[in-house]
DNA sequence: TTGCCGGCTGAATCTTACC
DNA sequence: CGGTAAGATTCAGCCGGCA
């Protein structure tokens, strides 16, 4: 993997057509791509722009597109770019307007990517529907999709989301402001730098939320880099693909000027899958249950009999603390470690407890 | 437009294939089309609850389909079958989740429909993400679209919606909670009659805002008739497709025991505001505090690591504000948000202030 | 009558480590 | 690689039972 990511033009912006750009990577060599395609908003020419006021509207040139096949052939030509370097456990976002999203969804689902959840980006302060024609157009959608469907290992920071949303787990919409005040790049008239410059807290969410500390984050269409803002500021690594050399240069300067944050405060909430497995016959051999002992379910209404090879015993049944629960209850299956109990100064307490304990003791001695 | 209109099976429910029926319709004969397809979910196993019960999955056999290519032919074919019906002033509104709407979208803008919005039906209470996998998939999405680019006179009630949204534009967002309780149609047994019930509040929004008394409604895919019900309450006329003789009976018994509004007394069907709950790490994402930041009890005594993902750290203890708080004073619960303070100006402030400095940034946006 | 508590449910593409 | 067993995982709202 270190050779891998040696050859890698890492925490760099690359200037040139994505497609090419990607490739001439390693397949495979990439942990999660991140893109904010042109959203195709000059379909058919100005007569048919869904919004025809003059309010600095989106008319770069590399925003031009004249047709939906055109649009989608190109989205199939990056979208395969980007699958064929993407890690077989990576994964990848892409962000789009109505304009645009429906196209590349499908073009995603057509070339095997596998939605894992789409997120809507509520902006606190949009800009209004200045002819009172329609819907306060508020939103953006962003796409979150595995490289197949079969792929089981993605990265997802549960816990570290949950905790973002004060311990209840986070949903698919997300209200963020958009990018303006002192965050905005602006050049020397005050004139904005890029139309459609992303806000930092975006891109910090879904960095956090699907990517590790030291993982390689690419996004094909650079712009001003706020991607590789937030990669520099968590403590991951950016590759930034970029057609125009001026926002290249933008985003270097900006990306400069970003303090990356220190190991502690990047701490993530940690998830209990990632601790290490502590069987219950270690609770048996450490004599924090003695065997003969009885453990019971919450009411003390069911009792088990504890034997040292830590397996338990109840009427005909036996076997582990998880088969012996399901089977008492009836149920497809059954965390023992939640379902068990034992008696402790006559109250009963989760032998859950005891797994801890023992995590606790075993962390000293080998982590 | 009267003796179209009598030639119309207007507030009935006819039941059939939907395409047929329609192709069976005049041309250019309604107002607005409301469409709630199959959504083709793809559902692995079954799923099981935290408690070990198991989730009432949709596995409908009219929800299933072979291919991404089988169900976009199907809905190419109710698409342009939709599309004839359609007076030239008229809209449609489609329904869909991930797992089809990107499909339906590029359908739509394929067979010559223009979007004019898409919207998102933001669930109050959305079903939880049981395994911990993914973001909870809080939201369904409306595409609202008129039948070609070049159409100009569209119907919408745009100081409605307004007067709906407390005087502000309204936006495309829209919080509502699921079809529950005394409006989900249910059985002898208890059992729900559909498995996609859809809320009447989502509707009547759909039609107050894109319809005029006396209009024409269609729905293609009428189910238990949740279209029919919001009509006739808002004085529209309605026109009900269904391939199952059992929705369409429930429907007609439904709707026929709907009271037809005489007033203005829609606006209770509005929720009512609260201060919307803002988790401690919005406070970070919009960088008020930064990670590696410190906080301190009142005297200063205590002081905690702020980390990215909004937990904070204090010696061996980790996670939310409330609950390091708490440990820190050995206390079975804590309002972090008035235990905390930041340094400013070497002085120490509550959070709290940060929260309702955040609050006020929110506005009228709900949380 | 009111309030509290436990149980049930909703369009869901919902596991992973080890042998 | 496949098979097997461990074991992690939920929010809001409605309803009924009971104090």
């Amino acid at each position: 993997m270190m050779t891998k990511k040696q050859t890698l033009p890492l925490d760099q912006v690359l200037v040139g057509d994505c497609i090419e750009l990607m490739n001439s990577l390693p397949e495979k060599s990439v942990d999660l791509i991140f893109a904010d395609p042109p959203y195709n908003l000059q379909l058919g020419g100005d007569l048919l722009r869904p919004n025809n006021t003059k309010v600095d509207a989106v008319d770069d040139h590399w925003d031009q597109f004249d047709s939906f096949r055109h649009y989608d052939e190109f989205s199939r030509d990056w979208l395969n770019a980007a699958r064929r370097i993407l890690k077989d456990t990576g994964a990848i976002w892409v962000i789009g307007s109505y304009h645009n999203i429906y196209r590349v969804g499908t073009v995603m689902q057509d070339i095997g990517y596998w939605v894992l959840n789409d997120i809507v980006w509520r902006k606190t302060n949009p800009m209004p529907n200045f002819r009172g024609k329609r819907f306060c157009n508020a939103h953006e959608t962003l796409l979150w999709c595995s490289k197949n469907a079969e792929q089981k290992a993605i990265t997802f920071n549960y816990e570290a989301m949950k905790q973002l949303n004060e311990g209840l787990q986070m949903r698919s919409d997300w209200l963020l402001p958009i990018c303006s005040g002192g965050e905005r790049l602006k050049d020397d008239k005050g004139k904005k730098v890029h139309p459609t410059q992303k806000p930092e807290a975006l891109l910090q969410r879904v960095l956090m939320a699907t990517t590790r500390q030291g993982d390689v984050v690419l996004d094909p269409f650079f712009g001003t880099g706020t991607t590789g803002a937030a990669a520099r500021r968590l403590g991951r690594h950016f590759i930034g693909l970029e057609r125009e050399e001026d926002y290249a240069k933008a985003a270097r300067e900006r990306i400069a000027k970003v303090q990356m944050l220190d190991g502690d405060s990047l701490e993530l909430t940690e998830s209990k899958r990632s601790l290490p497995r502590i069987p219950f016959g270690a609770v048996i051999e450490r004599g924090l249950l003695a065997p003969g002992e009885k453990i019971y379910d919450n009411r003390g209404n069911v009792a088990a009999l504890v034997r040292a090879d830590g397996s338990i015993a109840h009427k005909d049944a036996a076997g582990s603390i998880h088969q012996v629960g399901a089977q008492v209850q009836g149920a497809p299956a059954c965390n023992g470690w939640t379902y068990w109990h034992y008696k402790c100064d006559g109250r009963l307490v989760s032998i859950d407890n005891l797994r801890s304990q023992l995590r606790k003791e075993l962390g000293q001695v080998s982590a």
